[in-house]
DNA sequence: AACTTATCACAACAGTTGTTATGTTTTGCA
DNA sequence: TGCAAAACATAACAACTGTTGTGATAAGTT
């Protein structure tokens, strides 16, 4: 096992505390332990917590955009940025844990301004996104032209967001075929 | 001064430090130096900090009842439902405060069964007001009759969660007025 | 085979935490 | 004026935290 394989699997380790007990109790030693060794190991591959969280985070964040892209190719029009969206959604209890794990972490980092940038920087990476899906279906004038394509991106982001809180604090908050009528009324609603 | 208002202060001085240096960093030595008073003062009033912080949290959601019931009377119809979820909106620097609290404690809710229901319990109370809201509109006919309001309800509430959330990360997510846009957009398409 | 480096275990560290106990001052009431 | 209770200060407690250092063992390379 290479280096950084080791390295991701002391991450999840990490991030199935996180999700299982919340930010606050992944302590080193709880990590560790959860990886069945002793604290040396995750010293030895994380210079020190912080870092090992913010690695954590970031998977979360890659796997959301692995499925994005997965599940946008060999889509187009309307269609794919239904499939955008909803492939954020947390539709199945694994997804869940991936939106706690996020929303542990960004109350976490309410006054701590080095990591609310972290937060900004991925919310701006996901609005950069939907825009030029958007302006694609603008130019194909498959939504109306009147659109200020930024606002609509931060919107669908709110949309996710919120449906996903939703979910978070209570898991039959929204069943998944709501979740996805939600999106596709949303969506629907930008039509020309 | 009365022993409740005291009490009152002390939960201040806690919504202060969260909302400034986020909830773990809200110790009991830190909330009695932001009230310039000795730790004795906080635990002579609160039995231990779960306490608290549950009573600080408890004071921001009234203090959105209250400004929901202050913005709604002597409205009506479509209007008045605008004004109930706009007096929840973060428009105000010092509302935003109010979300910081309200997401720091979210996060810190995470793997913690009986807090995460303190939230269950302040939605589904959230949730009835806006049901009922909703069941008026109905029946004066100023909205669909076709409206599932249960998901319509929480639709609602994951609206301007979404958008709050969004300016807890950027406060120039979303300015005062597209926030009201937004809002008016959802409701809008409500419409009979 | 010798040596270097990566990997990991373990222990000790200083710091911070919530909580509790004890003591002191102030307040309010009879 | 007394006295009891509330209000507050201070200090100590044990538990837990992230971090660091010291070794031991395994892997890989020359």
């Amino acid at each position: 096992m290479g280096h950084d394989d080791r390295r991701t699997e002391v991450a999840e380790a990490a991030w199935r505390v996180i999700a299982r007990e919340g930010l606050d109790r992944a302590s080193m030693r709880a990590i560790a332990q959860e990886l069945g060794c002793s604290t040396g190991v995750v010293t030895h591959y994380f210079r020190n917590k912080e870092e090992l969280t913010l690695f954590a985070l970031e998977k979360v964040f890659e796997n959301v955009l692995e499925d994005i892209n997965t599940h946008a190719k060999e889509r187009q029009g309307l269609e794919k940025l239904e499939y955008i969206l909803t492939s954020a959604l947390p539709l199945h209890a694994q997804d869940r844990d991936d939106w706690k794990v996020w929303v542990a972490f960004l109350g976490y980092s309410i006054g701590r301004d080095h990591l609310i940038q972290q937060h900004q920087k991925r919310y701006a990476a996901l609005q950069q996104i939907l825009y030029q899906e958007l302006a694609t279906l603008q130019t194909s004038k498959l939504i109306r032209v009147d659109l200020d394509l930024t606002l609509e991106a931060k919107a669908l982001i709110a949309l996710i967001d919120g449906i996903s809180t939703g979910v978070v604090i209570c898991a039959e908050q929204f069943s998944a075929a709501q979740q996805r009528e939600l999106v596709r009324r949303h969506i629907y609603a930008l039509r020309a």
